[in-house]
DNA sequence: TATGGGGCTTCCCATGATGGGAAGGTCAAG
DNA sequence: CTTGACCTTCCCATCATGGGAAGCCCCATA
């Protein structure tokens, strides 16, 4: 089957399966004659593995070695069970993260009047809070060191 | 103040604060006779409003709107607390989000025997999983629709 | 058989916030 | 006056994703 078939069958986009192509994810696909894409059940079944584990949260990094995990039958099923506890604690800190933001902001918002007058307790604390140790400073990792979350919806 | 100077006060990198300056987020800064960038106390002030603001997870556009009503005296405090509302919904949706997926991942976990045997649940629940309606599909919101969270740590 | 439309190919560009690094000018302390 | 720290601009990279152009390919229908 052509790529939009796949993609149709795997919800990937045609885009990204070449993408993932170029990227080493997935292996070089087979080409008719005339250079088409031709995929199988097979490469379709991937794809879903890898679209749902995207929707899981997983990086491409770590769907890297899922994949690899998937193929090997010598596997042991402690490294998959590492691999999904490491995401789940990633997560966990993701969540803690965005929750001390919302309870700040909560805080903020039930002292301000939210009225016609201008005078407002949440531009004050912008204004005048201090900066202590946050991520933002002495960033090592370099941009984008897979910190940021996927949240398509 | 030099730049350097104004970025040790204020905690935003002299990257970001160039930045910022050229996308129109902060006002061109005054400059010296040789073209080096100068900053008075009230700027430092502002840039570190920004970063307060980065730190609660607001996006540029958000404080682009969140600037105009701290410069504006005739201002509403409940246009303030509007914006505040709003990013809070918005990291509640996030939350939601995220804790669905790590709900997931640890039932998956759970049921995961975890040693030596290849057998393992969660390939089998990533392999066969259908893909219902998840956002990935038809995103016509263009990539990066400020879905994205700023976690930096 | 010719034609048209839809699907495929590659290639380049943009996103958003951030840092890296090069090439070259400036400044202050020694 | 030299040296080193700091400043300037400019370009590049990230990551996953889509947009769009230019040019083939393939099939169905006239």
């Amino acid at each position: 089957m052509n790529i939009g078939d796949a993609s149709a069958r795997s919800g990937v986009s045609a885009k990204m399966i070449r993408y993932y192509e170029q990227t080493g994810l997935i292996p070089l696909a087979a080409r008719t004659t005339s250079g088409y894409r031709n995929y199988a059940d097979s490469d379709v079944h991937m794809l879903r593995f890898i679209a749902r584990s995207r929707d899981l949260g997983f990086s491409i990094s770590e769907i890297t070695d899922l994949l690899d995990l998937w193929r090997n039958t010598d596997r042991r099923s402690a490294d998959v069970k590492a691999l999904a506890q490491a995401r789940i604690q990633d997560l966990r800190h993701k969540i803690t993260h965005l929750q001390d933001m919302a309870d700040t902001l909560e805080t903020l918002v039930r002292s301000c009047a939210g009225d016609e007058r201008p005078d407002c307790p949440i531009l004050h604390n912008l204004e005048t809070e201090a900066f202590p140790a946050s991520g933002r400073r002495s960033n090592h990792a370099g941009p984008h060191a897979n910190i940021n979350e996927r949240i398509t919806s």
